[in-house]
RNA sequence: GGCGGCGUAGCCAAGUGGCUAAGGCGACGGUCUGCAAAACCGUUAUUCCCCGGUUCAAGUCCGGGCGCCGCCUCCA
């Protein structure tokens, strides 16, 4: 069994074999610390932290590097607009950063260096292009030379000559040819600076990643992702500075995820229509969003809307409730020994297929959506288990009930779905849910019971009252052999 | 204009040329229930935007339309 990837660079899927065996190298452009992430880093940082822990569950040792870019036009701008450093607004924006990923789930890097932490490597990455001829200096700046490096367009399949005819170039630089791009820019008055061979500046944008993925991973990296608009010109850039430094081949696998839009339009800042990672986290458990993220394949454009989640919602809650039910169902003690039924058996099946057909659908290109399939056939099959066990009671069930929760949560988490002890995710999400209709347990406990009365007396008018009015505010009841239940519909 | 992508049921969404076109949400019918809910069972695409072609065989490959979208400037 092998994994297949498709790579930007061929535009086809191929096999992945790592340069060393066993051992991935990987690196991911993380965020240019401004601002507060968008449910489109999410996606990256989602995607990426899938590939990353199927990778690690396929026995692979993965050394992923995230980077920060903590150094910019957009931060100076920023900071001079909230009066504060661009150092403290990096700091602050890179700590939301975290908060939003330990919330969604989404595993730390074996390391995540900042720019301004690496300016020494980036200086000497940038005398050895100036030094092989590959880039020059033009009063402050530094520039690297396009028509140097013979591969330059190829990754991102542009015609560098329409491209110079259309190119502009902003006041005040002096590139040889409009398609230069800055390794090095010269501070301009009250901007932050770094001392250099050329004279006080900051570093471009795309030579930070050439510098750090070297300076942890080394020159060729087997893997590296980012969002489907950086293929030009970030990393076409990248490759061109890293290859012309080393000689080398720098990428061996490129992988882009694709957009979110929102309400089918494309997110941006100027149409105001972006969500925060945090906006959507007041309303929705983290799960939900990772588990909308995953429900399409990474490659593919991924439309965003309130109503989606809500779907998305119950969908989780029907692999939680299943999860619930088939471990209270194992936990009965039962002393009659009945065999197992026809249909119970198939769902055994099913439930010792589920791994393999996980592994089949992320070995090709991390089919999440296809693999997320499948572990809903996994749900189906555990609750029809439960099912037949409830029917026909035998000790002969705890074992295959526990064997498809244990089934179910190893593949499911390998997503990083599913790591929520099942009873306490409901009562969370239940009670959460009852916090925003700004009511207490107590207020429907003491509601339940007036209707258990009504019940006892067989009084069905006024129980239906009771429960109508509920469910009016999104509350369900539910009546079994031991008792009435509450449980909240999903909300927008 | 250049480059790239997409068009599969009411909605979301998989689909390696070949058994009955996954899965989720929703809807409807049944089992269960005082009635409901949850769960389970069943139904919900004779067909994959349209037209040609290749093939014994196409949603899947090729050509041509139509429609939608992204990138080409900072952007996950």
């Amino acid at each position: 069994m092998t994994i297949k990837i498709y790579n930007t660079f061929t535009r086809k899927k191929e096999v992945f074999e790592p340069l060393s065996s066993g051992y991935v190298r990987m690196y991911v452009c993380g965020i240019t610390a401004y601002d507060r992430c968008h449910i489109g880093h999410a996606r990256s940082a989602v995607v990426f932290d899938a590939v990353l822990r199927y990778l690690r569950y396929r026995g692979f040792e993965v050394n992923f590097i995230r980077n920060f870019t903590d150094i910019d036009d957009k931060i100076i701008n920023r900071s001079i607009e909230e009066g504060i450093s661009s150092e403290a607004l990096a700091d602050r924006e890179i700590r939301h950063f975290s908060q939003d990923m330990d919330a969604l789930g989404v595993f730390c890097a074996t390391k995540e260096p900042r720019a301004t932490e690496h300016i020494q490597e980036i200086i000497e990455l940038i005398e050895i292009l100036i030094t092989k001829g590959h880039a020059y200096t033009s009063g402050g700046d530094v520039y690297f030379s396009v028509r140097s490096f013979s591969g330059y367009g190829t990754l991102s399949r542009r015609n560098i000559a329409e491209m110079r005819a259309g190119a502009r170039i902003a006041v005040g630089e002096e590139k040889q040819d409009p398609m230069d791009f800055a390794l090095w820019k010269a501070a301009k008055p009250g901007e932050p600076k770094w001392d250099s061979p050329w004279g006080p500046g900051r570093p471009g944008w795309h030579i930070e990643c050439s510098a750090m993925s070297m300076k942890y991973l080394g020159p060729t990296l087997d893997i590296h992702g980012g969002g489907l608009d950086l293929i030009f010109p970030h990393h076409e850039n990248e490759r061109a500075q890293s290859e012309a430094a080393t000689g080398k081949t720098f990428v061996r696998f490129w992988m882009h995820n694709g957009f979110v839009t929102i309400l089918s339009e494309k997110m941006s800042k100027s149409l105001g229509n972006f969500i925060t990672i945090r906006e959507i986290l007041e309303k929705h458990h983290p799960e939900v969003l990772r588990l909308f993220l995953l429900s399409k394949h990474y490659r593919s454009p991924l439309d965003y809307s309130p109503d989606i989640l809500m779907e998305t919602t119950c969908a989780l809650d029907r692999c939680y409730t299943a999860l619930s039910e088939a471990i209270h169902l194992a936990e009965r003690s039962i002393k009659k020994q009945r065999l197992l039924t026809y249909e119970a058996k198939e769902s055994i099946e099913t439930l010792d297929h589920l791994k393999n057909r996980f592994e089949y659908a992320m070995d090709d290109d991390f089919n999440t959506a296809q693999a997320i399939g499948h572990l809903f056939d996994g749900v189906r099959a555990l609750n029809r288990l439960g099912q037949e066990a409830e029917k026909r009671p035998s000790v002969l069930y705890a074992e295959p009930l526990k064997f498809g929760v244990q089934t179910i949560q190893d593949t499911f988490r390998v997503l990083g779905l599913l790591n929520q002890e099942p009873d306490a995710y409901l009562r969370n999400r239940n009670l959460e849910a009852l916090g925003l209709l700004g009511m207490t347990e107590a207020d429907v406990l003491k509601v339940i019971k007036d209707r258990t009365r009504a019940r006892e007396e067989k009084d069905w008018a006024t129980a239906d009252r009771i429960r109508d009015a509920l469910e009016a505010k999104g509350i369900i009841l539910k009546d079994g052999p031991d008792g009435t239940f509450w449980t909240i519909k999903p909300l927008t």
